[in-house]
DNA sequence: GTAGAATGTGAAGTTAACTTCATGTCAAGA
DNA sequence: TCTTGACATGAAGTTAACTTCACATTCTAC
């Protein structure tokens, strides 16, 4: 099996060194094999990375991915325990996409309008209640609205 | 018109008193009226500080909304400055919108499958060219795939 | 064998976005 | 008058996720 140092893998992975002492040092990562006090490791690990990466950039902290990790199921069918957990991330994420569309409304809105300033252009509403935000057309910009998430099966 | 104190400010937006003077300071809000060295503010301030949590929950940073609040165009049409800005940000956001996607994929589909642990069983692919990651469904699992993102106007 | 690159460790430093603290002013109520 | 509560300021503390530093070893090439 071909083998690499820490190096390599911080080539391969595009991440310092430091950050993959550091993810083992806080247990992210199991303690690596060693040759003489060298890390050594095996392909594998990149996967292992990638999955930590996607987890960071869809807003997961480390302390979640290690619980994501650390709980996978290992039993058929997925625990209660995960299930629960995987299940709340997905929600988290969907209010997530949510924000995040209004948001781009919000700017698409502003490239289109006369307004004096961000605030009354793209009439941010707030629902005290929910907490949800909306953005309402302004300045004769034509009604821009019915955002649609489509996940094909 | 209608004015309150900073108390009855975080009160209404729902953030700490520390805060706001935080942002005051650091230049994200304007300098606030004064009445006898208290700070008084009236309803617009409400729909600013919107704005900037709406911001922040969509993942820009504290130095990107000031940019973002600043920039903002006063002339018609749009500068072209503004205009770079918020297209940049929208295609930040449309990464962004793809991650969570592909986060969610792989959540959902660790929900179905028995394989033994994360990196196995959801196929994560990394195009080390573009960046870009994918899914794999697993395990006799049906295929997940052709994520959409429908804006209709 | 020796210089230079790569790796190891523990501790301290960094950045963002706040929060907490120590201390002080001031107006209103008992 | 005294006390309580809201508000003010500047400085220091906090948390997450790393990075940098100082220093010791070890491997590789010439």
């Amino acid at each position: 099996m071909q083998m690499f140092g820490i190096g390599e893998l911080a080539r391969k992975a595009g991440m310092a060194t430091s950050t993959i002492r550091y993810y083992e040092r806080i247990g992210l990562l199991p303690p690596s094999k060693r040759v003489n006090t060298k890390r050594r490791y095996d392909t594998s690990i990149l996967q292992k990375l990638s999955v930590i990466r996607m987890a960071q950039h869809a807003g997961f902290t480390i302390a979640e991915i290690q619980t994501l990790l650390h709980d996978f199921p290992v039993d058929t069918p997925p625990s209660e325990r995960w299930q629960s957990l995987a299940g709340k991330k997905i929600s988290e994420l969907n209010e997530l996409i949510n924000r995040v569309q209004t948001m781009k409304l919000l700017l698409e809105q502003t490239l289109q309008c006369h307004c004096p300033t961000i605030e009354d252009c793209a009439k941010v509403e707030e629902n005290m209640d929910t907490g949800e935000l909306g953005v309402k057309p302004c300045c004769g910009v034509e009604t821009i609205s019915n955002v649609q998430i489509v996940t094909e099966h």
